[in-house]
RNA sequence: GCGCCUGUAGCUCAGCUGGAUAGAGCAACGGACUUCUAAUCCGUAGGUCGCACGUUCGAGUCGUGCCAGGCGCGCCA
């Protein structure tokens, strides 16, 4: 399956040497039922305890009528080792088998690294199934908030996993450019612009009242002069909207791109209507009898597909609801041929889940194949005090704010810090430290000082040397050594949970490793040699930082 | 009222499909720079995994019921 993966690769021999075992046993009588459990190899949290470890027994106890222990020791007596595998296989515990592989087993890693380099850690496990990230998407009627940006972050994060991980993967904005809302932006434009020509305006409270709205007001007096203050009042909103919505997303798109966001698709909703595929869709359904008429409206069937109420998609004033046009935009996803359609939204949206599903199983399409990651709430503060937010003022703190004061580097990894279902505090002092507080220097801090060892050896003329890799062999080299290897498979689970964090905990993880080896270790030392070996040790710990910050779209600096 | 998420050390959080003695960082205390970057490291201390039952060889993890906080329950988007 992947590229390279020590660690999935030895699970699958264990696995592997535990089923043979067992069935030898089995013939020689020595157990009684050949009746295997699934079986797990886990990798025990103590070192103490192995590389690897397996259940196996326990699980057996019950059939088998014998104690764990037992079980455990005839399965390890008809384990075959011929490649040498193993240093050592123990039963412990309640009946656990350890099992400690050979160090010439986790050297090779330091090769595969060297080798693959930028690929290290990349697998075909997605079998270039194609998929579609769609992330942000915020409405563009003002810049994107530090909420956006969390989703944007792990959006972001999860199309590059996965893209690493073999799939192929596009990566989509959808622009709500229809409906209520632009309207709403286009009028509280005009009526900025009113105000600029002198007129006393009453601005309903539902209209927008940020500052950014009066910027854009004068563009337009700038581009039009007074000419918008006569004629159709809604010809001159829908010139404003289209105006206004085209200045943001150009800001959003802005700012996303300096985020280090870059989409293959901006897809517009309006589109959807100016190409029949709103009605199409709803034709679709009704031909199917999942959309009905009910008082004077038409109803989506959801409930049928595992919501808990029918929705209307088209109201009794004839207006589709935001709801018709997210069916015919999903079924779209899928009838462009992507194979797997992940969203990723506020998790205040959640309740919005179900009926969006409910139409894509309607459609004939698998759920399975139709993800939501829900992003919780950021809560944004400044040296432990929350600072004030509300949309209503027009108060809140934009991404782009948060970049210039912290960097992109900082943002981007303090949001994928969490599991991003739980809340996250972003504390905008603790993210300017330049310390331990501050993971993302802590972890840029590893390629720094790497890369400092390296110019130092580049001029004392100190090359790396990958033949004695054996001399490796302190508890600091071997932890760090399989700590690498681990690197593929912490990279496939996060891309099967699509849990970017994962990532960001290893590379802390690493981090902590490396930190404690410099401190211990000196790389060039009087020993020729050993600086030769440790050299190319520092190299492939230079290249998983990097592959893992690139992952996460952090930068890897020469020097801080 | 119903649904979803969260609850783990003083604080902020990890803990993949149930596994062995529950882990980090910060803060506290005590140490380490004539040394490849001290933006670092080492050590000490710190726990009723919200509460209670249940499932089983075994539960932070699964189930049920409570408690607390957040969010959502429109012919809004």
């Amino acid at each position: 399956m992947d590229i390279y993966n020590m660690y999935f690769y030895l699970k699958q021999e264990i696995n592997n040497s535990i089923l043979e075992a067992v069935k030898l046993a089995f013939e020689k009588k020595e157990l009684k039922e050949n009746i295997i459990p699934s079986i797990e190899i886990e990798e025990p949290k103590i070192a103490l305890h192995g590389d690897f470890s397996t259940n196996i027994a326990m699980v057996m106890a019950k059939t088998q009528k014998m104690p764990p222990k037992k079980i455990s020791e005839i399965i390890i007596k008809n384990i075959c080792d011929k490649e040498k595998k193993f240093t050592k296989i123990e039963v412990a515990g309640a009946g656990f088998i350890n099992f400690f592989i050979n160090l010439s087993f986790w050297y090779p890693t330091l090769k595969k690294i060297h080798d693959y380099d930028i690929k290290f850690g990349s697998s075909n496990l997605g079998k270039g199934k194609k998929v579609l990230v769609e992330f942000v998407s915020a409405n563009p009627t003002g810049p994107i908030h530090i909420g956006h940006g969390r989703g944007a972050a792990v959006g972001d994060t999860i199309a590059r996993i996965l893209s690493f991980s073999g799939y192929n993967v596009q990566k989509e904005y959808y622009i709500n450019d229809s409906g209520k809302q632009i309207n709403t932006l286009g009028y509280s434009t005009l009526l900025r612009y009113r105000e600029l020509f002198g007129h006393s305006i009453d601005f309903p409270q539902d209209c927008y009242p940020a500052d950014y709205i009066k910027d854009i007001a004068l563009e337009i007096k700038n581009e039009k002069g007074d000419s918008l203050l006569y004629g159709d009042e809604k010809e001159n909103i829908k010139y404003c909207a289209s105006f206004s919505a085209k200045k943001i997303l150009d800001a959003i798109r802005n700012d996303l791109n300096l985020f280090g966001i870059e989409y293959d698709n901006w897809y517009s909703e309006q589109s959807l209507y100016d190409t029949n595929k709103v009605q199409t869709t709803i034709s679709y359904f009704r031909d199917k009898n999942i959309i009905y008429e009910k008082e004077g409206a038409l109803w989506f069937k959801t409930s049928q597909f595992g919501d808990e109420k029918d929705r209307v998609v088209v109201r009794q004033n004839n207006e589709p609801t935001y709801f018709a046009s997210d069916i015919a935009y999903h079924k779209d996803k899928f009838d462009r041929k992507f194979d797997k359609i992940i969203n990723v939204w506020g998790a205040d949206h959640h309740g919005y889940v179900d009926r969006l599903a409910a139409s894509i199983e309607a459609a004939g399409h698998n759920k399975e194949d139709f993800r939501v990651v829900l992003i919780n709430m950021v809560n944004l503060l400044r040296g432990g005090i929350p600072v004030a937010m509300g949309k209503r003022t027009g108060e809140f703190v934009t991404l782009r704010d948060v970049m210039d004061e912290v960097g992109t580097d900082a943002a981007r990894f303090i949001f994928l810090t969490r599991h991003y279902e739980s809340p996250l505090d972003f504390d905008l002092e603790i993210a300017t430290k330049k310390n331990n507080d501050n993971p993302v220097f802590y972890v840029q801090y590893v390629h720094a000082r790497i890369s400092s060892i390296l110019k130092k050896a580049s001029e004392a003329n100190i090359v790396w040397d990958e033949n004695r890799v054996a001399l490796l062999n302190t508890e600091e080299d071997v932890k760090i050594i399989k700590l690498l290897a681990r690197f593929p498979e912490v990279v496939r689970i996060a891309a099967e949970c699509m849990e970017p964090h994962r990532i960001t905990f290893y590379l802390m993880e690493l981090a902590s490793s490396f930190h404690n080896y410099y401190n211990k270790h000196k790389v060039l030392s009087e020993d020729l040699t050993l600086s030769n070996t440790r050299l190319y040790l520092m190299i492939t710990i230079k290249k998983v930082i990097r592959n893992g910050l690139s992952l996460l779209g952090v930068s890897a600096p020469e020097k801080m």
